[in-house]
DNA sequence: AATGGGACCTGCGCGC
DNA sequence: TGCGCGCAGGTCCCAT
């Protein structure tokens, strides 16, 4: 479950720790991750490349490198990137000119890496909608108008607003009080300005805090984000509501699992 | 346009 | 103790 703030911390990790380096050596352990192009292609082209830059594209990640390519990382569900890693849960394995590796993990292996040209020709680039830092108030409120989707699938939607998951759609939704099955349109001038609000401050904040550690995220160093201990409703299954003391509740919303407070989210 | 389901995967926790 | 099962949720894809 990274989302936009696990991936930024990671993004700023990297920046400070691999960029500059070679890769002097791709070691792939688990193919299946690697989606673009072939293993052999993947591994002659990286090797030797340095990493020039460390771009991030909603919960993308992105390295530029000297040799004009682009590797593109998506850690899906439980990927992780670690520096320097012990190699021991490994996928794929970077060797860099340090002597250190750039592990990526990825229990579940929905992740992806992709070797690319142009990151632009990516599809998936391509199609997402604009992050939440990227939009004025007024532009919000017009996505979401005539919109007959309930808004927390609506949130989670990249082709719509790129960067926020299950984990943040909830947290926000919380902090405007706003019910995560009312429908899109529904809501007030208030509510969409409070949500908008809110969506960027807790977005923010879990970067201030490197993320939140539920599932399998962790940081670049492999330690956790400490985000967790601030979250207001996910994860609070029974707990009773910061706000008015109701227990959360968790229900299943489009296929996936959410909190919220039944009392004072309408 | 919106919604629902399954697929991709693995390991964990649960019930029996 | 051990087995089988459901579940987790980012994204894509198909069906209705």
């Amino acid at each position: 479950m990274p989302e936009l703030p696990e991936v930024e911390t990671i993004k700023r990790e990297l920046e400070k720790s691999v960029v500059g380096k070679k890769i002097t050596d791709v070691c792939v352990h688990h193919p299946l991750v690697i989606r673009q192009p072939s293993v052999g292609k993947f591994k002659k082209e990286l090797a030797g490349a340095a990493i020039k830059k460390v771009l991030r594209k909603a919960k993308l990640l992105i390295l530029e490198l000297s040799n004009g390519k682009f590797l593109a990382i998506h850690l899906k569900m439980t990927g992780q990137l670690v520096y320097p890693g012990d190699g021991k849960k490994s996928r794929v394995t970077f060797r860099l000119s340090d002597g250190k590796n750039l592990d990526f993990n990825d229990q579940r292996m929905f992740g992806e890496l992709r070797l690319v040209d142009d990151p632009q020709s990516l599809k998936f680039i391509q199609e997402l909608g604009p992050e939440p830092f990227d939009l004025k108030l007024e532009q919000f409120k017009e996505m979401l108008a005539g919109k007959k989707t309930k808004i927390k699938p609506l949130l989670m939607d990249q082709k719509f607003i790129s960067g926020i998951g299950n984990l943040y759609a909830a947290e926000s939704l919380f902090r405007a009080k706003i019910h995560p099955e009312r429908q899109a349109q529904s809501l007030s001038d208030k509510e969409k300005e409070a949500l908008f609000t809110e969506i960027r401050e807790v977005l923010s904040e879990a970067i201030k805090y490197g993320g939140s550690s539920v599932d399998d995220y962790v940081r670049l160093s492999g330690k956790k984000g400490n985000y967790v201990s601030h979250h207001q409703v996910y994860g609070r299954e029974g707990k009773p509501c910061v706000r008015c003391k109701a227990p959360i509740k968790r229900v299943a919303l489009a296929g996936r699992g959410t909190f919220l407070c039944p009392k004072c989210q309408i």
